[in-house]
DNA sequence: GCGACAG
DNA sequence: ATCTTGTCGC
């Protein structure tokens, strides 16, 4: 059954403010690119005129039975990105992509896991957050790297952790996901608590430092640019 | 003015 | 993120 699928930017209207928002931080610093200026037109944003490298993007979707960690779909998508990546602007630049792959999936999933981060966002609208609203699911970061916010180290054994703070508000968590190994970053997105999201990328975890579907989903990825045209999607 | 800075 | 050699540990 073919639906037909809107394009990602449709999906994705805050790519508009994203644009402005960028075209003021890069100014000067980034040369404009006409295609793009003539894709943003096409999508009502005729008074962005941003735009960086010429480059493209590839994501990868990861459905996962939450009980058994059995993979029931992958999907990946590859697209020319608008943006270059920004420290705070990512969702901009791999949202759209994300979304592509999304339209592939013949399965609706129930939770988002994002390799990124949620709440824990000077905005506190990380792309967990901002895909989520868009998808309206509920959404969980997990970064593997701090954005904003300090913490405490957690204490050195599986599934502890210490909270991530940030103007006087909790934002996230520090979990320790192996014992012994750099913990990464936990933080709601959409539709999550705290404890939740931390629950969740816990029964993820198998024995790596990262949720096995992140993983997978990273090794997609990787393949997508070694294996260019030498691979196919199903269906 | 100088660091910090998801992927 | 990417580049990139060897090395430590189960």
């Amino acid at each position: 059954m073919t639906r037909e699928a809107p394009p990602p930017s449709a999906l994705f209207p805050s790519s508009v403010r994203g644009a402005r928002l960028l075209q003021e931080r890069l100014r000067g610093r980034v040369r404009i690119r006409p295609l793009a200026l003539q894709r943003l037109r096409r999508i009502g944003a005729a008074d962005v005129t941003y735009i960086g490298e010429k480059e493209t993007v590839g994501a990868a979707v990861v459905v996962v039975d939450a009980r058994t960690g059995e993979v029931v779909e992958e999907r990946t998508a590859v697209g020319e990105t608008l943006f270059p990546y920004v420290p705070g602007f990512l969702s901009f630049r791999e949202g759209p992509a994300i979304l592509a792959a999304w339209e592939k999936l013949s399965v609706r999933p129930q939770v988002l896991l994002f390799d990124g981060h949620g709440i824990a966002h000077p905005r506190r609208f990380g792309i967990a957050s901002h895909v989520g609203v868009l998808l309206n699911l509920p959404s969980v970061g997990c970064a593997k790297s701090r954005l904003v916010g300090e913490c405490a180290e957690p204490g050195g054994e599986k599934g502890e952790w210490t909270p991530l703070t940030d103007a006087g508000e909790v934002i996230g968590a520090a979990l320790r996901t192996r014992d012994r190994v750099k913990p990464v970053f936990v933080s709601p997105g959409h539709r999550a608590d705290l404890a939740t999201s931390i629950a969740l990328v816990l029964s993820l975890c198998s024995r790596y430092r990262l949720p096995d579907p992140a993983r997978r989903a990273h090794q997609l990825t990787q393949e997508l640019r070694s294996g260019g045209r030498s691979r196919s999607e199903p269906g």
